[in-house]
DNA sequence: CCCGAACCTGAACGGCGAGTCAAACGCGGC
DNA sequence: GCCGCGTTTGACTCGCCGTTCAGGTTCGGG
C-alpha cells in the first residue's frame, strides 16, 4: 500500500529503491574493477544513471562503497541461511557452508567471487574505523555460523563433544579464508575441488567426527 | 671495486644503495598509510628527499609500489630462513615459523604487521598480473618453507609419515593465513597468544605428532 | 682547474575525479 | 491546466597528485 505498483510497470528503471540498485551496482563495478579503481562514474555507468544521482543518494564516495560491500556480505549471508535452514542435517549444513564458501565452485551462487570483497572488506577495515565497525558485525556472523552447526550437530548427536563451538568457528573459519584465498588468487596449486576435499577433512579433523569414505 | 666507500663516510644520507632505502621507507609509509592512501611525497618525506629523485630510480609509482611490497616480503622471508637455520629441531622451527607468523607477538621483529602488507599484495595481486606474477613466487616460497620443516622433521624422526607434505603446508599456511587477519583485525576474539596455541594444535593434528603437555 | 656524469631539487604541468549546483523533468494533487 | 516537490541531469569547479623538466650540486678523473 505504500507504493502502487500498478502504473510503474511503464516507468522500467524506477524500482522500488533507487539506494538498493545503487549499492547492487558498486558492489559488483568493485568486485570487477577492484575497490581502489572504482570511480563514482563507473557505478553510475552500471546503473545507466548519472554521476549526480549517485551523490543524491549517498553523502560521499566513502559511505556508499561502505555500504555497498556490507550489503554484498549481507546478500551472500543470506543465501547462506536460506540454504543451511532447507538443511537438518548438521554435517550437511557444514558441507553446503563449505561449498559456498568454496570460490567458483557453485557458479549460480556468487558471481565469480565473493571473496574478493572480502579482502577489499579486509584492506579498508584496516584503516577505516567505520568499515572495522562493520567488518566485526560480518566477521562475527560468519564465524558464529560455523559455531551454530557444531553446536546443531551436537545437540542431534552428529558431531561429539569437544573443543568450544566458538573456537572451532574460529579455527575452521580461519582454515575456509586461508584456503580461499589461495583458490582466489590462483595459481593452479590449489583448485576448488583440492579447497572442497581438504576444508571437509580439516573441519572434520577438527570436529572429530570421521567422514564416509565414499568421497570419490 | 665497483664503488669505492672511502669518501662516502662523509656523506651521510648516500649510503650504497639509494633505490633500497627508498623501497624501505615505502614499506614502511604502505603499512602505516595503507597502499591506497601511498603518495609520493609520503615516500619522499619518509626518506628525506625530494619527489623527484623518487622517479629518478623507479620509472613510475605502481611499479616502486609493487617493488616495495615483495622487498618487505623478502625481508620477512630472509628474518624466517636465518632463524630456521639456527635450530636444527623440526619441531622448533615449526615453532619459530608460527611465532614469527603471529601479528605482534615478537616486537622485536616484523615491525607492527607482516601481515598488512600482505593484504594489500592481495587485493593488488587480484588485479595486476605483474604483481600476480610476484605473489606467486612469494607465496609458493612461504608454502614451500612449511612444507620443507615437515620433510625434514621426517628425516629425523621426529615427524611421522603421513599427508603429503606439499598439501601440509598448503593446509598449514592457510590456518596460519586466516588466523593471522583475525588478529590482525582485532576485535579481541582472537589474541596473539590465541593464534599461537592454535595454530600450534592444529599444525600438530594435521602432521601427527602430540604437543608435549607442558603448554601452560 | 675544468669538465662531464651522476645525483638531486622543487616548481610547473596536466589530467583526473569527487563533489556542487542550477536547471530541467515528471508526476500527483488541487 | 497549473503548482510544487522529489528526482535527475550534466556541466562546472576545485584540489590533488603523478610525472616532467630545467636547472643546480657534488664529485671523481684528467
Amino acid at each position: 500500500m505504500a507504493k502502487e505498483r500498478a502504473k510503474t510497470s511503464k516507468a522500467p528503471r524506477i524500482t522500488k529503491d533507487r539506494r538498493q540498485e545503487i549499492l547492487a551496482a558498486a558492489a559488483q563495478v568493485i568486485t570487477d574493477r577492484g575497490l581502489a579503481e572504482t570511480r563514482i562514474q563507473d557505478i553510475a555507468e552500471a546503473c545507466g544513471v548519472s554521476t549526480g544521482l549517485i551523490l543524491y543518494y549517498f553523502e560521499s564516495k566513502d559511505r556508499l562503497l561502505v555500504e555497498a560491500l556490507t550489503y554484498a556480505n549481507d546478500q551472500f549471508y543470506l543465501r547462506l541461511s536460506r540454504e543451511l535452514r532447507k538443511n537438518p542435517s548438521a554435517r550437511e549444513q557444514l558441507d553446503r557452508l563449505i561449498e559456498l564458501s568454496v570460490p567458483g565452485l557453485l557458479p549460480e551462487f556468487s558471481f565469480l567471487d565473493e571473496w574478493a570483497l572480502w579482502v577489499e572488506i579486509w584492506v579498508r577495515a584496516l584503516r577505516d574505523p567505520e568499515m572495522a565497525k562493520e567488518h566485526e558485525v560480518l566477521n562475527r556472523r560468519w564465524r558464529r555460523s560455523i559455531a551454530d552447526i557444531v553446536r546443531h550437530g551436537r545437540e542431534t548427536g552428529e558431531f561429539p563433544q569437544g573443543r568450544d563451538a566458538d573456537d572451532l568457528g574460529i579455527q575452521i573459519g580461519a582454515v575456509i579464508d586461508g584456503l580461499a584465498i589461495q583458490v582466489l588468487m590462483d595459481h593452479g596449486d590449489v583448485s576448488p575441488e583440492d579447497m572442497l576435499r581438504v576444508s571437509r577433512e580439516v573441519s572434520s579433523t577438527l570436529i572429530g567426527f570421521s567422514l564416509e569414505p565414499a568421497s570419490a
